[in-house]
Parts: C-alpha cells; sequence; structure tokens
RNA sequence: GUGAGCAUAGCUCAGUUGGUUAGAGCAUCUGGUUGUGGCCCAGAAGGUCAUGGGUUCAAGUCCCAUUGCUCACCCCA
C-alpha cells in the first residue's frame, strides 16, 4: 500500500470544518486589522532563504527540501514565509505604492524533521508582516494581531513572551561580552553548546542541558546591554502591549533561531499541546529587506503553526461541533423512477437546495435510512401511486408528518423546505 | 541525526504460563410481511495478527531483523 509520506497528512473531510473554522477566524482578525493577503508559489530559488534566513541556521543547513529542475535550477521548498513575502515586496517595488505594507498569508510549508506532537515536515502557517515602518507600534500590533486570534479562537492557557535583541552593533557588543564570560566555563559547556558557542552563541540560552542552565543563570543578558535606542523602542512596545490589556511576559533569554531578526522577538506558547508548545513566533527584521536587495527598510511580522493551535482547541475541547445541515433526501419508490429523481435532484439543487440521492437502488428502507443519517430535514418520496396522480410525496424527516406537493409546484416545495 | 515505546477487522481495543476454526463494541450491508427512518432485534460481510526470518510438536503470544507509527531530544511554528 502506498501511504502519505512521513511527515504529510491527509486532511479528510471530517476535519475540513476545523480548519475553515479557523481561517475564518484567522481571515477576520487580519482583516479588521487591514492586513492584504498574499500568496506566493510553493517554491523559490534555493539562495532567497539561504541568504534570508541565513546560512549558519538549522533551517537552512539541515530541514529544507531542496531540489533542482532540469534546468540544474536550485530550488526549495518553502519552510518559512517572510522571505517570500519580502521577495514579492521587492520584485514587484510595492513599498513604492505605499510606504507601510501589511501582509497576510495562510500557506503550507516543508521541513524535514523528525515529526513529533504538533511538527510535521509538510505543516500549515498562518502569519503576517508588517513592512515599512520602524514605529514600536506595529511590533506591537503584530503581537496583538496573533494574541487576538488566538483569544478569538477561544483559547486559554496561553503566554505571551517578549524580548528585544536590539541592533546588530549592540548585539555584537554583546556577544563578545557573553564569549568572554563562556571562555571561562567553556569546559563544563555540553557538547551541542561548544558548538553554538561558534556557531550561534546566543543559541545557548536555549539549551536545556542542567549544566548549560546552571552557567547561563549568572551570564550577563542582552537586555541589559542594550543600545538607547532599542531600549526606548522596547519600552514603547511594552506600554503599547499595557494599553491593548496583552499580558506579557519578558523572558530575556528568548532567541530566536531566525538571523533576520532585531529588536523586538516574541513567541506566544501554550500549556495545552505537547513538548513543541510555541503556537506562535516572531519579531522585528529591520535587515532583511536590504539583505535581499531591497531597500534599506524595516519590518516586523509574526508566524503561528496552525496544527499546534487546532491541537491546542482539540485539548481543550472549543472546536464547535457545527452539524452538517441537510435539505432533501430524494428516493425512488420503485426502481422505474431512479432517473426521474437523478433529474429531480439536479433541478432542485439549482435552487440552491443541499439534496442527495440513493445510487445503489436500495430498498425504500435503506433510501430511508439513509436519508436519516444524512440528517435530511425532509425525505421526497417520487413514484407510485402519488406519481400516478401528479403529486409527490414529501416527509418531515423531524416529526414525520407527510404530505403531497403536486408535481408541478416547483416554489411550493422549495418554499416549503427553506422555510422550515 | 539520537533515544524510548507501540504495531490484531474501516475505527477503538480484548486475546490467560505458547495449545482447536483469532473475538467484542462502534461503523458498514441485509432483513424484521405489500410503500417509510431513528430505538430495538436477527443475520452477513470484513483479518496473510505490519513484513521477513528463527525457536518449538505447536507462535497473535517468545527471539532477531526490517518497515511504519507515536512520543521525546535537537530545532522550531
Amino acid at each position: 500500500m502506498i501511504k502519505a509520506v512521513t511527515g504529510t497528512k491527509d486532511i479528510l473531510p471530517e476535519e475540513i470544518p476545523n480548519w475553515k473554522f479557523l481561517e475564518k477566524v484567522v481571515t477576520s482578525v487580519f482583516d479588521n486589522y487591514n492586513y492584504k493577503e498574499i500568496r506566493t508559489p510553493i517554491f523559490e530559488e534555493t539562495k532567497l532563504f539561504a541568504r534570508g534566513i541565513g546560512e549558519s541556521t538549522d533551517i537552512v543547513s539541515k530541514e529544507m527540501y531542496t531540489f533542482t529542475d532540469r534546468s540544474n535550477t536550485s530550488l526549495t521548498l518553502k519552510p518559512e514565509m517572510t522571505a517570500s513575502v519580502v521577495r514579492a515586496l521587492i520584485e514587484h517595488a510595492l513599498y513604492k505604492k505605499q510606504s507601510l505594507n501589511k501582509f497576510y498569508y495562510i500557506s503550507p510549508m516543508f521541513r524535514q524533521e523528525r515529526p513529533q506532537a504538533g511538527r510535521l515536515r509538510q505543516f500549515h502557517q498562518f502569519g503576517a508582516e508588517a513592512i515599512g515602518s520602524n514605529n514600536p507600534l506595529l511590533d506591537a500590533e503584530i503581537i496583538i494581531v496573533a494574541y487576538t486570534i488566538l483569544k478569538k479562537l477561544g483559547l486559554k492557557n496561553l503566554t505571551v513572551k517578549i524580548n528585544s535583541l536590539g541592533l546588530p552593533e549592540s548585539r555584537e557588543n554583546y556577544k563578545k561580552l557573553l564569549r568572554e564570560y563562556l571562555i571561562k566555563h567553556f569546559d563544563k559547556l555540553s557538547n551541542e553548546s561548544k558548538k553554538r558557542f561558534q556557531t550561534n552563541i546566543l543559541r545557548i540560552f536555549d539549551s536545556k542541558d542542567e549544566q548549560d542552565i546552571m552557567i547561563m543563570q549568572n551570564a550577563p543578558l542582552l537586555l541589559e546591554y542594550l543600545d538607547n535606542e532599542s531600549l526606548e523602542h522596547f519600552e514603547k512596545v511594552k506600554k503599547a502591549l499595557v494599553n491593548a490589556g496583552i499580558p506579557f511576559e519578558i523572558e530575556p533569554k528568548l532567541v530566536r533561531g531566525l538571523d533576520y531578526y532585531t529588536n523586538t522577538t516574541f513567541e506566544i506558547i501554550s500549556s495545552s499541546v505537547g513538548a513543541q508548545n510555541a503556537l506562535c513566533g516572531g519579531g522585528r527584521y529591520n535587515g532583511l529587506v536590504k539583505e535581499l536587495e531591497g531597500p534599506d527598510i524595516p519590518g516586523v511580522g509574526f508566524a503561528a503553526g496552525m496544527e499546534r493551535i487546532l491541537l491546542a482547541c482539540e485539548n481543550e475541547k472549543i472546536l464547535s461541533l457545527e452539524e452538517d445541515k441537510f435539505d432533501l433526501y430524494i428516493l425512488a419508490i420503485d426502481k422505474d423512477f431512479v432517473d426521474i429523481v437523478f433529474d429531480l435532484a439536479i433541478k432542485l439543487r439549482n435552487f440552491d437546495l443541499k439534496v442527495e440521492l440513493d445510487y445503489f437502488n436500495r430498498s425504500l428502507k435503506a433510501q430511508l435510512r439513509e436519508a436519516n443519517k444524512l440528517k435530511a430535514k425532509f425525505a421526497l418520496f417520487v413514484g407510485g401511486d402519488e406519481f400516478k396522480n401528479g403529486f409527490y410525496l414529501l416527509k418531515k424527516m423531524s416529526d414525520g408528518t407527510q404530505f403531497n406537493i403536486p408535481i408541478s409546484d416547483w416554489n411550493k416545495l422549495v418554499s416549503i423546505i427553506k422555510e422550515s
């Protein structure tokens, strides 16, 4: 048997209502905040991600689905969306049409990691990017939008964590300090952290190794060494969040794994899912547009994992099971009428009714059982004496009452069904 | 990439210290008197017990390998 490849999942019809519900909430909130949807291709030239996300990041160095096409171009299935959105912004010079562009997206992403609860190789994210302004209010707005969506879904058990990485220069200065501190404890660091000492020293804060955590407890914190401008920026973000009534925690150790972040970073975690508890994350990326050969304009954004969010919803039992409304099931009283039933169903569907019929020439009893199973509001009997006399027999399933409807009287049939 | 656990019907699961023809519930299908649903009742269909080896008189059950899934690490959403 051929099965879906590791880390991919079919979303079956029974799960679709949950996805539709999530998408509806997402689009409505983005619409309120005037973010415009953007859709970019599923794959890009590999170098976009290599340069946008950073060669040394885990995503680029070991998780991308990269292949060459027939003309030997290296292509990659998108592992995240920000680089693609920025590419599109630059390519179409959208920054010239308006100084601030606010985008949102809903799209599959691809990363070759070991699957786990809340982690797939093809997964879905929604997210937003606000590009063109360095206003700290936009940092706050991005966090507020993300939080609002999760709240509107009905999620509880959320924690917003924020941090500031400062400007690249102040970060470099801080890294020096951190290096000086860590060199003293280098021998005691875990192997993984020793590697990070070279590649991305800030990530040592993320380590779950006990020794590492002990060491890092006394390490200097980036927040304490921020330049004045970043500090002021961060203060304004916090103030805006307080005014908006968003509860948050400052997490000085929150270091995001993508190279492009500057200043604000944030994450919203949920205690309702497994170990992969970050429902969404994001931050400011003031150097990225320029890095990708665009103008030197700032941006801020976030991405949210839809599978994780749905998992959290499921665990918090907040997904409403809306019953599928079903208007009419048409039955053939005897087999001579199956063609008439089929034609009739088509006609009634053109009146915007949801209509089903039997495709197995089954007994009347079986057909009626089917009508009941589908929760049809009405069953229409076609055939027999009624038909001979110019009538259909309409049965209301909820109370079992039946009445004749003249075959020619479409309006009556349709209006009875619609009005119930 | 590392580690642990699991694999029996479409689904959720029983299956005793290894011992006849591998079971249940739900779901599916048929019937319960002429042309009528739900509840109920009766019946049917559905399994190479993940795959391949091994031990044994005898393997769903014990051993090994492979594959897959799940969870965790790593990292991230």
